[in-house]
DNA sequence: CTGTTAGCGCATTCAC
DNA sequence: GTGAATGCGCTAACAG
């Protein structure tokens, strides 16, 4: 029985009341304790627990035009390799106040569009992309408004204001490199449909040199997708020895489908996948993948919002957080 | 180059001056068209074209007192079972103009009550808790409040306010009786220290009858703990012939582990999981496991809040979504 | 250190 | 169908 509804919530008017002072007063020795005296902060705060009264952020963001709201685009949430910077993004705004706002775009640029737009109706104090802005029309609006704004995940030239990334390109040429110098020779690639795991697909072929059988199938990948991208690079060159995978996922899938077929990994066919995932160090054979620091880019890219929203210049600041790759047994 | 920042942001003010109605009118031509002639919303349009007016729902939250967003507590968003739930939470609300703010609790009590502050000072719409809420003190408070609030996951005789979740016990009482038709004598459990774990924990051992080797690991689990949880058991009982896991990821830890040690799955060692993720029917062997519909979780949820905002009477609502045991391989 | 004044941008209420 | 007045709850800017 929500009995209490009908009662109006109290206002910082009504503490202020309890307190016998006035609202600015009672609003300074919240927000602002060091302006008050001691005496005057804890009449308020008495007032504060007697009336029950509970700030209301919005009130006070439509005056101070500070929301302290940080709008976080994703693809979707269960994308895992998303995860950590998401984790840790929302770790550190909340240390500095600030909440996460969630928006999937579902891999659709003109949902991605449509999200930008309500988010941006909340006013919020920053945004972070995991990827680039995809359509120009919500790149130059981004712009025009001045919200800070972090890409992340990615590398450009131009990014709309502020990055933190790396360069998929040199994923897949690194992979390529790595293959090489192992001295394999008919290699594939399974991959997931998506922009970057196309970037790094193209960095591969680049720097291989030639054309290798590509599976492609569609994001977010998953394990059954790694299955079945092997079966049809089997089909595509039965001889395979090595294939670079676009996800942890997706390689575990090839993997498994290896081994179930009687091949020995990676005796019989090596794999690398991409992400490291916590299950990557653990597998049997241990999988050999690309790593990168998500949560670094979470912080780092709570950092940027946060220097920013205090007004200090931190430039268009781009930061290529790089990658390694970790050899491990299912790469011999 | 933010150039334009100095520049206001245009309000509904300067649309209905562009337009030549007052502000009123551009307000209903945009929420209410239904109340304005076709001729004014065609010109309101395009001064909102003209402006590049971009609506403000702080500003008209504080009046209407409907801010349009809703708080989703998690312990942390790596925890992948939530995962498809805030995925279907996020996307039913998106549809209904609602937008999601996170926040992760990391299995703290207290900070579960900070952050319920926090969100709370926001004025959402509407609250969604992964889990119960567990501090008494935040539980009380949630009640004045009146806030629509759904717990999930999980089943109480008394929830603050609504529910959509089954019971832990039941599950594992059910995998306790599977495991029993199936004859096997010596068994184990590998778990998390969480709460819903725990009452699983709790549910297999009351209905198995007699203590059984435990390893208990920190939530959340993962392959790695997994594997030390067998580790673990086998020293406790060396001719274990079932393992109950807490998570699937734990269940794939044991599966592995036992395929290092030469133990065959099932003959040897069967397995059973929780949570029916992704890969547990691509594993080798696939991974008998207990089923929850977790999208179904989110859509429920987003549907009662979205019921009680527009003030139908969804009652003190307890919706049991159930389980089912999902046999596969890893289980003979 | 504290108070007064004046809005932030919009939607509710009542008029016409 | 449209508009004027008013205030949601809070804080910036200036006084004292």
């Amino acid at each position: 029985m929500n009995a209490s509804r009908p009662f109006k919530t109290p206002t910082l008017a009504d503490v202020a009341r309890v307190a016998g002072v006035s609202p600015i007063t009672a609003s300074r020795a919240l927000a602002n304790p060091g302006l008050v005296s001691a005496k005057t902060i804890a009449r308020v705060r008495e007032a504060v627990e007697a009336t029950g009264y509970i700030p209301n952020m919005l009130a006070g963001g439509l005056k101070s035009t500070r929301s302290m709201t940080v709008a976080c685009l994703v693809p979707a949430i269960s994308v895992a390799q998303f995860l950590p910077t998401v984790q840790s993004l929302t770790d550190a705004l909340a240390a500095a106040g600030y909440q996460l706002v969630l928006g999937q775009t579902g891999y659709d640029h003109a949902r991605e569009d449509a999200l930008i737009d309500t988010m941006v109706a909340r006013r919020p104090d920053g945004i972070v992309v995991a990827g680039l802005v995809h359509s120009a029309a919500a790149r130059q609006k981004l712009h025009r408004l001045g919200i800070p704004l972090v890409e992340t995940w990615d590398l450009t030239e131009q990014p709309v204001d502020m990055l933190v990334g790396f360069s998929h390109q040199q994923v897949g040429a690194a992979v390529a490199g790595f293959f090489t110098r192992k001295g394999w020779k008919r290699v594939g690639i399974a991959t997931g449909d998506d922009h970057r795991a196309s970037l790094r697909r193209q960095g591969f072929t680049g720097a291989w040199g030639r054309e290798v059988p590509v599976a492609v199938g569609p994001a977010p990948s998953n394990m059954a997708l790694g299955r079945q991208a092997l079966s049809r690079l089997i089909e595509q060159e039965p001889r395979l020895q090595a294939v670079y995978c676009s996800s942890d996922q997706l390689a575990q899938g090839v993997v498994t489908e290896a081994l179930s077929r009687g091949l020995r990994v990676p005796q019989d066919l090596a794999v690398c996948g991409f992400g490291d995932a916590a299950f990557a160090s653990q597998m049997e054979p241990s999988l050999t993948t690309v790593q990168v620091d998500g949560a670094a880019i979470g912080e780092r890219a709570a950092a940027l919002i946060i220097g920013r929203c205090k007004g200090e210049d931190v430039g268009e600041s781009v930061t290529d957080v790089g990658f390694r790759i970790v050899e491990r047994a299912s790469t011999g």
